[in-house]
DNA sequence: TGAAATATGTCAACATGGCTGACATAAATA
DNA sequence: TATTTATGTCAGCCATGTTGACATATTTCA
C-alpha cells in the first residue's frame, strides 16, 4: 500500500496564477502528465475485456451511454460522443448484430430508433463500469473522505464551460432514470 | 462564470466502499463519465493547433516528452509512451524531418540516438503545454486553495500501483532538469 | 395535399496511429 | 570473434476517426 510520494513533486507550483487571467507562467507539468498516465490506465482495464469480444473503445463508449440512458435517440448519442454518424453506425451495427443493443421505433416519432441495451449488453456494460469503478474506488479510498467531491469538482472544472451544464444534466438525469423516485 | 452545479450530482455515492475490497456496489458513474468528458476537452486544445502543422496527438506526445526530458533515449521514450518502435518511428521521423526534434549520438554509447527538441520544437511544445495549463490553471483556480494538491493525489492514485513510482520519478526528474539546482 | 425538413442508414474513400513480423546496421560487450 | 543491444525500416493489417453523396421513411409546414 502506497509508494505514493507526492511531496517529491510540484517543486514550485502556482503557475497560471490563482488570481485572474495571468498570461503564461510555467506550465503545470505534473497535472498534464498525470492526466496522460491516469487516463491511459483508466481505459486499459476495459480494453482487455473488450478485446475478448472483438470490441474496442468505440464499442465501449456506445454501450456505456446506451446502458446509462436507455431509450436515447441516435441523435442524442451522436451529440454526446461527438463523432460522425458513419463512425457511430459502424460500431452500433456490430453491437446490434451481436445482440448487445436493441433499437425500437419511437412511439411518437416513428423515424426514431431508440436505443436500449439487451440483458447481455447490460451485463457487459456493468462489468466494464465495475472495473473502472474499482480503480476509482480504490483511488478515492486511498486519499480520504472528501476525495470524491474534490475529484468531481476538478473534472467538472476541466470541461469546456459551455458543455458543463449539459454534461452535469446528462449525468444527473441518467442517475434519476436508473433509480426512479423513491 | 460558474454554471457549476455539483450538488445536483452524486445522489448516492459510496460505491466500492471506503473500506476494504468490497465487491461490486453501484458504479461510480459521475467520475467515469466526467473523466471521459474532461479528458476529451483537455486534449482538444492542442489538437486544433497541431492540425495546422499536419501533426496529430502522437506527435504531441513525442514532442512533449522530448521537450520535458532532453537527451532521452529512444528506448526511454518507447517505455514512457508504451507503443511500438514502428509507431514511434513514424511520427518521430516526421518531427525530425520537419525540424522539431534532433537526434544526437550518445557520447558513451554511440548506438544511442539521444533526443532533443530544437528551438522550433520547444516553441511548439511550450505553446501546447501552455494551452493545457491554461485550462488546468483555470480549473484549479475556480475550485480553491488545495485544488492542485487534491487533483494530483487523485490522478496519482488512479495510476497502476506498479507504475506510480516510475511516473512520479519521471516528473520529478524532468522538473529538476528544467531548472537546475538553485 | 404536396413540398420541405428531419431522423436515420449506407456506400465509398481516405487519414491517423495503433499493431505484428521480418530483417538490417552499427556499436558494445562477453 | 560471436553475441547482444540500440535503433531503424519495410510491408501489411486493424480500429476508428473523417468527408461527401445519396436513400428511405416519416413528420411538419405552407
Amino acid at each position: 500500500m502506497a509508494d505514493i510520494n507526492i511531496s517529491s513533486l510540484s517543486k514550485r507550483a502556482m503557475p497560471t496564477q490563482t488570481s485572474g487571467s495571468a498570461p503564461a507562467g510555467e506550465p503545470i507539468w505534473d497535472i498534464i502528465e498525470l492526466l496522460f498516465f491516469a487516463y491511459r490506465d483508466f481505459v486499459s482495464d476495459p480494453d482487455d475485456v473488450l478485446a475478448k469480444f472483438n470490441f474496442g473503445r468505440a464499442h465501449h463508449r456506445v454501450l456505456h451511454f446506451v446502458n446509462r440512458n436507455p431509450g436515447m435517440k441516435v441523435a442524442d448519442l451522436l451529440d454526446v460522443l461527438k463523432i460522425t454518424k458513419q463512425s457511430l453506425g459502424r460500431v452500433l451495427k456490430q453491437l446490434v448484430d451481436d445482440g448487445y443493443v436493441e433499437q425500437k421505433e419511437g412511439e411518437n416519432d416513428r423515424r426514431q430508433r431508440l436505443l436500449y441495451v439487451t440483458a447481455k449488453g447490460e451485463t457487459l456494460a456493468m462489468k466494464l463500469a465495475g472495473l473502472q469503478s474499482e480503480r476509482i474506488g480504490r483511488a478515492l479510498a486511498e486519499i480520504g473522505p472528501h476525495a470524491h467531491d474534490a475529484a468531481r469538482r476538478f473534472l467538472v472544472a476541466m470541461i469546456d464551460a459551455e458543455s458543463r451544464d449539459g454534461v452535469q444534466k446528462l449525468i444527473a438525469r441518467a442517475d434519476r432514470a436508473r433509480r426512479p423516485r423513491p
